[in-house]
DNA sequence: TTAAGACTAGTTGTAGGACAACTATTGACT
DNA sequence: AGTCAATAGTTGTCCTACAACTAGTCTTAA
């Protein structure tokens, strides 16, 4: 019971901890899809907290789509199979997504450069002058073979030096967990485009067509951390959200 | 503060009214993005209600990305402007989500039939064999101009005749607020789709290219009661997506 | 003067117990 | 066989209390 204990150093709260463990018990097919799981009684009897942190718990994932909650009845496992956990509302790295689809996750690097912010990048992290940003070309590799490709431009304003070094080479989400600060939300547009442009290499598709993603990282304090586009071959990825009243 | 108490006759539970009514006085600019909101005890007080409930409604509306709680600090409203109102994590209907951005919502009906499901329209919607469906194929409109093209197929087995009758011509979603059975969740996919057979009408863009979101709306009881492909035009709608941790 | 540290009021997080509201099942009765 | 009442179990809400944390104010020492 510890899944984000161990990347926050013990410092999430007791009900994120107690969610992120039932939540690994629903994905772990401890209860089939339909079934109803331990009253909240029961559930914090074994966890031993209080009703109050394990219903703080169950509604999470009751946002999460994961669980239906029903007055006097109980609380039941959702039937939509291994859809939402790959979900896009919940902000996890593009090689956490393709793990949990089971899939071998990778990154080619194509360009990894400190250069000063160009206008956009400026406007859309919040800067006040052409400061100093990591740009990163990357094509995202699934099982080794190319799904998307990356342009990521991240503000490094205020991040120790050996990070954004790491940064060049490894996972940028690993590196930033290192010191404890990875984005806790992030914006995205999504859109359609043709471009000519964008991609690289034999697996590129050849009618230019690509799902753009497009999104701003926000850190804890409110502050952009990074610029993304992430752009998709059309039907080697599944763009999933789940929407509720 | 009866947002969803109009809609479902005072069935709404009572967290539900709570986090509605402050989502609206927080949408009506009541505070200001970043400002501190008041405190749980405070909100507690004024409106009758035990802290409990209080708390559970703004988790809610932070799950939806309006506010931010602070641990021993405070709640705050999230600095995200008119975007995250009209995102697609929560689901609303096409004119209702045309209308939040600030448009004159329509719908102009090319097509309105009963006919048997579809191979794919059963598997979707979960039918034992080919049974009546509604099907209906729409353009959606705002100011009067076309943004998107819409097929939809509803399962009307267990719907009053009256109810398929007034959806042929009003709202879908209008219509099932009638009986009181809005679907309450929906699975989407996107897609980035060329294809020259969708679509009608001088303003169909001249590329073919579409952004298509395509959905099963499923009832409170887990049963599918829509399957609908939403085609719309690149560049003419804004799609956004709040992800967090 | 300045900077570090102790103190404090205010706020959110968790606890425990109680009862209300609702659901699903059982059993009695017609 | 069908209807209704009783009942046990579950989630929704309430109350009170305290722990944990934050952001200031104030004190103190360099």
């Amino acid at each position: 019971m510890n899944t984000s204990a161990e990347q926050f150093g013990g410092r999430a709260s007791l009900t994120r901890r107690i969610s992120d463990d039932i939540r690994r018990r629903i994905l772990a097919k401890e209860w089939s899809p339909g079934a109803k799981i331990h009253s909240e009684s029961e559930l914090s009897a074994t966890y031993k907290v209080s009703r109050v942190t394990v219903r703080t718990a169950l509604k999470t994932l009751e946002y999460q789509g994961l669980v239906d909650i029903r007055h006097g009845s109980g609380t039941y496992v959702n039937d939509f199979g291994r859809s939402i956990p790959t979900g896009l509302n919940e902000l996890r790295s593009m090689s956490e997504t393709i793990s949990e689809l089971g899939y071998d996750p990778g990154m080619e690097y194509k360009m990894a450069d400190i250069r000063p912010a160009t206008k956009i990048e400026i406007e859309k992290l919040q800067l006040d002058a052409p400061d100093p940003v990591l740009y990163l070309e990357r094509a995202v590799l699934a099982d080794g073979k190319a799904v998307a490709f990356s342009y990521d431009t991240i503000n490094i304003s205020s991040l120790p030096e050996d990070v954004v070094e790491q940064m060049k080479k490894g996972s940028v989400f690993a590196s930033l967990d290192t010191i404890n600060s990875r984005p806790i939300r992030s914006l995205a547009e999504v859109d359609a485009v043709i471009d000519k442009q964008i991609g690289w290499g034999e697996e590129r598709p050849t009618n230019d067509l690509f799902l753009l993603l497009q999104q701003i990282h926000y850190a804890g304090d409110g502050e952009p951390m990074m610029y993304s586009k992430t752009y998709f071959m059309e039907g080697r990825f599944q763009f999933l959200i789940l929407r509720t009243r």
